[in-house]
Formats: C-alpha cells, sequence, structure tokens
DNA sequence: AGAACCACCTGGCAGC
DNA sequence: TGCTGCCAGGTGGTTC
C-alpha cells in the first residue's frame, strides 16, 4: 500500500487535525511490529503537544515537545483519525489519544510496520542512511545522472533502493519507468544524460499525479479520514500483465527482479 | 558491488 | 465448502 504518495497523502490530511493539538497518551495491544513498540510510549506521548507533521521517505514524522513519532506502515499499515467510542479492530495495534477527544489509530494486519520515538530523527539509524527525497529541488536529472555513474544494478533496483533515493517502491518504480520509456533491467550505469533528465521529470510527475489523486487505493488503503485513493486507476503497467499497453497496444508482460514482480511494455520501454 | 534469498505476518484469491 | 499454495505496497540482514 503505501509508498511516498500514500505517506504524503496520510500525512496532508491528518496535518490540520493533529497540528497544535495535544497527546494525552497512547494505548498499545499489540507491540510487535517490525520492531516493538517502545514499551514507555504511553508514558513519554502524555502531555506532548503536537509540534509539526512531516515525511521523509516512508516514514511519517510527528515531532512532539522532545521526542519525534516515527511511524512507518510497512506493506499493509494505515492510521487513521477516529472517535475513541468506536471499538478497536483485530488489527487495531496502537491508539494514540487527543486531548480534544479523538483517537490516532494505527492499524496494520501484517505488521511490517513500526512505531518508534526518537529524540533525534536525523541521527535516528533507520533515517539517517536515507536517500535524496525524490520531490526535492536539488532530485534532477543531473543528480541522478551522477548518482548513476559506476552502478551496475538495474535501473528499476536503483530506483527502489531506498538509501540512494528514499519513498519509491515497487508500483511508482515500475511506472515511473513506463512514463521515461526506459525498460526496467537497463544497467544504470547505462543511462544517458538524456534519458536520466526524462527520468527525473517522470518520477516526479507521477508521484506529483498519484498524491493529487489522494494515494492508490490497493487492497484496503485509505487516508487519515479513511477515504480511498484513486490513482490506481491511473497505472499504466503496474498489474496488468496481458493487458494491453495503454499507449501502443501490446501486451504487458511481467517478469521478476529480485523476488519483486516487474511490469513493463517490450514496445514502449527500450534499454 | 550486486543478486538472490530469507525473515517478519496476515489475508485474499485461484485452483482443485 | 474447504483445503493448499501463491501472491502482495517494505526493508534490514545474510550469503554467495
Amino acid at each position: 500500500m503505501p509508498e511516498l504518495p500514500e505517506v504524503e497523502t496520510v500525512r496532508r490530511g491528518l496535518a490540520p487535525h493533529l497540528q497544535g493539538q495535544r497527546l494525552v497518551g497512547a494505548r498499545v495491544r499489540q507491540p510487535a511490529l517490525r520492531w516493538p513498540v517502545p514499551l514507555d510510549l504511553d508514558a513519554r506521548v502524555r502531555e506532548q503537544p503536537i509540534l509539526s507533521l512531516s515525511r521523509r521517505g516512508k516514514y511519517l514524522l510527528v515531532q512532539l515537545a522532545t521526542d519525534w513519532l516515527l511511524v512507518h506502515l510497512g506493506m499493509s499499515g494505515s492510521l487513521r483519525l477516529t472517535d475513541p467510542g468506536i471499538d478497536p479492530g483485530k488489527h487495531d495495534h496502537v491508539d494514540l489519544l487527543l486531548a480534544n477527544g479523538p483517537v490516532l489509530r494505527y492499524h496494520d494486519p501484517r505488521r511490517f510496520g513500526a512505531i518508534l520515538l526518537t529524540p533525534d530523527p536525523d541521527r535516528h539509524p533507520l533515517l539517517a542512511p536515507l536517500g535524496i527525497e525524490p520531490l526535492s529541488e536539488a532530485f534532477r536529472g543531473e543528480w541522478l545522472y551522477q548518482a548513476s555513474r559506476q552502478r551496475r544494478t538495474s535501473i528499476k533496483a536503483f530506483l527502489m533502493d531506498a538509501h540512494t533515493i528514499a519513498g519509491i517502491g515497487n508500483i511508482y518504480a515500475n511506472e515511473a519507468l513506463f512514463r521515461a520509456g526506459i525498460h526496467p533491467s537497463t544497467m544504470a550505469g547505462r543511462l544517458s544524460r538524456t534519458r536520466c533528465e526524462r527520468l527525473a521529470v517522470q518520477i516526479r510527475s507521477t508521484l506529483e499525479a498519484a498524491i493529487a489523486a489522494g494515494g492508490s487505493s490497493l487492497r484496503d488503503f485509505v487516508d487519515g479520514q479513511g477515504n480511498p485513493g484513486y490513482f490506481q486507476q491511473s497505472y499504466f503497467v503496474y498489474g496488468r500483465p496481458g493487458s494491453p499497453c495503454r499507449t501502443c497496444g501490446h501486451a504487458i508482460r511481467i517478469m521478476r527482479q529480485g523476488n519483486r514482480a516487474t511490469f513493463y511494455c517490450p514496445e514502449c520501454q527500450k534499454r
């Protein structure tokens, strides 16, 4: 579910409801996420004002007065505001209680996500090694060109490496490569400046279009208010093996890179 | 350096 | 209806 656009959609949806509010505690029903939820979460968030909501790659950062909450949605996580009178469901593992009434409820059937606390996100071992933000000013064709020199890995693996570029997952790597006309197996270090320029532009525009559509509604993705996203309707290749390419009509192909499915059009995407 | 696996975990779905 | 096997948005780690 959650790649950069989905996390950004959640952030934008929650920010107006959380900024300026105050937490009064946390209820942890299932601490066994990817890493254990801190045992002292309740005590450390109690009476803490929420100063800001930001995002780094696929992590949502909630700035409190003395700590930062790091939330990762893993493969199946969601975060939404709900009424405290609504009973938690089977996979509603953590509630963050707001002073003004509602609860921020973390739901994650597969439990690949994480809720962590840190006094200094810049030095946190999960955040510090993250690569460039693909929506930042610095992310341009020339950056992509320089960063990919001497890299013999495939361009798709390169795009999905969070230590190089933060936030691009399987869906948007596939979609951006299609839009840029680049075959996913192309060696990263072999891309010309021109193609790096085109790819950087398409990565940005694909992510921005997905955010504008409210994210992708795979399975049960919902934003902070429980609304679905609509970007899935715009997929060119992801999840469409055998279906006609929306551009040329050839059948979309599927292959495996590592253990991830790669979708591409053999006609529109060149090595 | 990079590719391939594995691990973590649940649920949906196809096929029998 | 029910069982089995496979698949899924992530990602740190190990091994070759």
